[in-house]
DNA sequence: AGGATGATTGCAAACGTTTGCATCAAACTC
DNA sequence: GAGTTTGATGCAAACGTTTGCAATCATCCT
């Protein structure tokens, strides 16, 4: 039924460990009988059983991407740069979507951990802890969050937040509030840092809303807490849930940005199709998965990798409303 | 380093057959000795060699879903609902995104086969003599394309059509185009049918643009054929590339729905937020998910499941311009 | 010429599980 | 109480590769 080495070594008259260097150590091998012994493997239509060579070698040529959520715009940029990325070092991606759920996380890395020679973990949310117990059975590279002795890739969105914030209080406002996500993102909080640290040097007042879901609920559902500060200005979390801010901005009658300015964070490819079009700061994604994929298979040294955030203008910010 | 049955076996004095039995066979084993057995090997966190068990058994646990492009927010639902229906079956998924490249999805295809239980081909490209190779090498279902003897789960999208087509007609247009996607896309050539079908029914010209990639980038590309057409509603291939319409009708200054109507396919998340919210037909693509899922471990007969479709109106659709 | 070198191949032992079969004791059957 | 079933475990052979080592043979060096 199915083709194995023993196979082609008797239809092709050798040994099953010349036709296995045939395949994996082409140098081993006279050029003549490996042309000879691939026809015959091809003839015969073999294929390499997977799971026989990761037993003995112990590399799959697989590669695991663990994010929260694969329906937030957010990743699939980056889960395509990685994949491209991978591809071109002959490894092959799987993708894995935690739901948002810490304990869908864990059983997703669990499953990955033995079939895969690496693991990208996006903007987890398993502990500190957890992660690096994992990284003692796995090698493991972390995106958006901060871990010492591990590597890395941060995108660092207090450069463009800062900038945000700055023109935010060149337009006047006073108050601003910032809507929390969910409390484990690394980003979410070192956002919400930078927001604040510019606010104060700004002498800008700003108030917390959340945490809520990062989704286009949570968004709407922050919105009455928002209206209610009085602030003139909102940052959220991410475009999703600003997205959501808008929805709830308009069934309240509240205008934006006449009375009351947005910014998302992540520039996802939605915010330029929103009514009206969002302010929001731009993410690396795409470097951020190519990195990742490289510092895994380059298997370095514990190193970080940070990449850089900018803000983009569109037309859910303006000036403050004349108190 | 790593710990195997071996070390358990030793560890609890027990061969490690018995070991293995403990966990994968636990009636066959005495309760006392299996209870003492997990204790030791959660004390040295044994954790099984999930390519030694695929070796043995020939049966990994994962399931395989490849699609054309995570990026489109048509397939991230549907890849959450076949996710969890797996979780529950007990099994994990593994993703692929193919680019909409058929090399790319060929070469995922290769190298799941033999790592995964079965295989959800999403809207595949790939011939259909390729896919019924493929089909005698690893379990498999399709969906959004008719294969006979092949298990498929289809959504009928004719049915959304020919209502959008109808409601149309009623709003006084008479000249349609359709704007086409990739050719291999069976529901694309579905929904053109049922498009075509109906007009004529209802005395309705129609034409087509295309094909143009699947993105937003291809429903702008194809706008100016569509304008010269001078059809007053158009139906875009799937909400992306309605989207792209949308924007270049905002960059021309032509007013949606007052002189263009704009439909799309797929009520995508994004749809409700363009402005003006699309009319688009919404499909069923978590009950795909699960169906595909369902389908795939049943490992029943082939046999095809299809799926109703519904139209939503919204904003970008009207009554005909006065000629 | 005689030994050293290098290229090519075969041999066999891993890799960590699962599983059919054999074994053995204890518990039944009549 | 001899024979039979039942339950629990061990034994060893798979599963399909890779790879260190040894064997063979031709070639090269001096």
């Amino acid at each position: 039924m199915v083709v194995t080495l023993k196979d082609v070594a008797r239809a092709s008259g050798v040994h099953t460990s010349t036709v296995s260097r045939a395949f994996s150590a082409s140098h081993l091998v006279n050029p003549e009988t490996r042309i000879r012994v691939l026809a015959v493997a091809n003839e015969l239509g073999y294929r390499p059983n997977r799971a026989a060579r990761a037993l003995s070698t112990r590399r799959t040529g697989n590669l695991g991407v663990i994010v929260a959520d694969i329906a937030n715009p957010f990743f699939p940029p980056l889960i395509k740069a990685a994949q491209d990325q991978a591809r071109a070092r002959d490894h092959h991606v799987f993708i894995a979507d935690t739901d948002e759920r810490i304990d869908v996380e864990e059983e997703a890395v669990r499953s990955m951990v033995g079939q895969v020679d690496g693991l990208i973990l996006v903007s987890p949310r398993l502990s500190d802890r957890r992660i690096r117990e994992l990284a003692d059975e796995v090698p493991l590279v972390v995106v958006n969050r901060r871990l010492r002795r591990l590597p890395c890739v941060l995108m660092d969105v207090g450069e463009g937040i800062r900038l945000v914030v700055g023109r935010l209080a060149d337009l006047g406002h006073r108050e601003i509030a910032t809507v929390l996500g969910p409390p484990a993102s690394w980003t979410g909080r070192a956002a919400v840092r930078a927001a604040e640290e510019t606010a104060r040097e700004h002498g800008v007042r700003t108030y917390r809303v959340g945490p809520h879901q990062p989704t286009e609920e949570g968004g709407a559902a922050a919105f009455d807490a928002v209206l209610d500060l009085g602030v003139t200005a909102v940052l959220a979390h991410n475009d999703l849930m600003a997205l959501g801010l808008l929805r709830a901005a308009r069934e309240r009658g509240v205008a934006v940005p006449e009375r009351l300015s947005v910014v998302g964070t992540d520039d996802t490819l939605t915010a330029r199709h929103t009514r009206p079009a969002l302010t929001t700061v731009a993410m690396p994604v795409e470097a951020a998965g190519r990195a990742a994929v490289d510092l895994l298979l380059r298997g370095a040294d514990p190193e970080v990798v940070t990449l850089g955030t900018r803000p983009v203008e569109r037309d859910s910010t303006g000036p403050a409303p004349r108190g």
